[in-house]
DNA sequence: GATACAGTAATTGAATACAATCTGTAAACA
DNA sequence: TGTTTACAGATTGTATTCAATTACTGTATC
């Protein structure tokens, strides 16, 4: 959807990347001109950038307020995950009603890749984890539906970044094997169900975390830092 | 998701609105300059709505060319479609596990309104139509598909611009008026089948067209604007 | 009559500049 | 001591400006 050749698309990439990738973490301010002196552009392109990302629920631009990463709530949370289900449930079903043998050559190259890193690169590992699904709806041949697929992994990183304990365990690399097996034999009841736990085994680790089960709750979060109690 | 209260809005909105209702039909070019004129705001202020209305799809927005109105090949209208159908079978399986009442409530006020401007005011007629879809997704509870679904009718009215015959007979009122009555019986089954052939109906009604049905095939509609035939 | 080319006009890309708004701190007051 | 007000600094909103690219028109040439 984005036409490259503007000088605010390497902005734009780079902030995109960086929330993702959690070096940016929700909540975190960005600055129009400290922005623009990084990337070495003025604020007007800058904030192209921003608006982008904008409207692709990456950050939060208010007015007169600026520009920060996204902080999603747990109802936003939950509901960006149930859309996610619907979304790559319709990815598994396509997908069963084509050829599996290019699908599955494809996707075994990708996950050879994950395997490769695996452990070692954690950075990349977490990259190639998420774009397994990009690449999954890509290969139904839907430019819609890649496309929203590829936006709301973005935001369930942000989720991961926002809830999650342990981010590093995000994506597991035996349940996508698993997935391509089934899309292998051709038996979508098993691909539905491979995806559905899979996607629910990632939010459970995203989201399943009862003590801020309430969204900033900062009652219940702060009462963890307290140095002693209250009432004695 | 778009954060009012900036002089960029209004040019977004009445830009949005004139594009679904049809006044400017894709391909129209959208000069910053023109645009800045006739709203009495700056270059800057233009782009920042146009650049939001690229990222929704229904702008064109190429560089150093300018901004157009979008102009969806016919894979990419039969692509939307697909997508629609599966993000409003979304909406009807998620209502149907609600309690009807107060959804069928809020549903036939609506329809109400529709009927009121039947054949009287088209351009609201029109409108409202799609904003029954909506609302019905709205419903839901979930911001994040009643965006999506908000998104995707409006690329269908651009499609509808740009493919269909005649546009008033877009949605049929008695067609809403039976989902209504499925869901009120809460019959899944029904409500479900109500909405798929709804929808199938106008995209018949857009795209089944064979004389055109391959994108931006200027001989095949010329031709019919032709006074004589060429071959006698 | 069609095509190629040059020069000009129009339009966009991006930086700068100025106005408006917000944030934080400190002084004034109750 | 706690609250309000005032001011300074920082940040954003928007317009203006200049450079770069594209589109157009008329002319020359084949």
């Amino acid at each position: 959807m984005y036409k490259s050749s503007t000088r605010s698309f390497p902005v734009y990439d780079s902030l995109r990347q960086a929330i993702i990738e959690q070096a940016l973490k929700p909540g975190v301010k960005l600055p129009e001109d400290s922005i623009g002196e990084t990337f070495g552009v003025s604020r007007t392109t800058v904030r192209n950038a921003l608006v982008r990302l904008d409207v692709e629920g990456l950050v939060d631009l208010q007015p007169n307020r600026g520009a920060s990463v996204a902080e999603p709530t747990i109802e936003e949370a939950y509901d960006i995950f149930e859309m996610r289900q619907c979304l790559e449930r319709e990815v598994i079903q396509r997908l069963c009603k084509m050829d599996p043998k290019p699908i599955v050559k494809t996707l075994k190259e990708h996950l050879k890749e994950e395997e490769k890193y695996l452990g070692k690169d954690s950075t990349r590992s977490i990259r190639l984890a998420g774009e397994f699904h990009i690449l999954l709806a890509e290969l139904t041949g839907s430019k819609i539906l890649a496309n929203y697929v590829n936006e709301i992994v973005s935001r369930c990183s942000l989720i991961l970044a926002r809830f999650a304990q342990v981010h590093s365990a995000e994506c597991g690399v035996e349940e996508h094997a698993e997935l391509i097996a089934a899309l292998a034999d051709g038996d979508a009841e098993r691909a539905n169900a491979c995806m559905h736990s899979h996607l629910h085994g990632v939010q459970d680790r995203a989201l399943l975390n009862p003590e801020d089960a309430q969204s900033d709750n900062v009652a219940a979060i702060l009462s963890r830092y307290r140095p002693t109690k209250t009432k004695p």
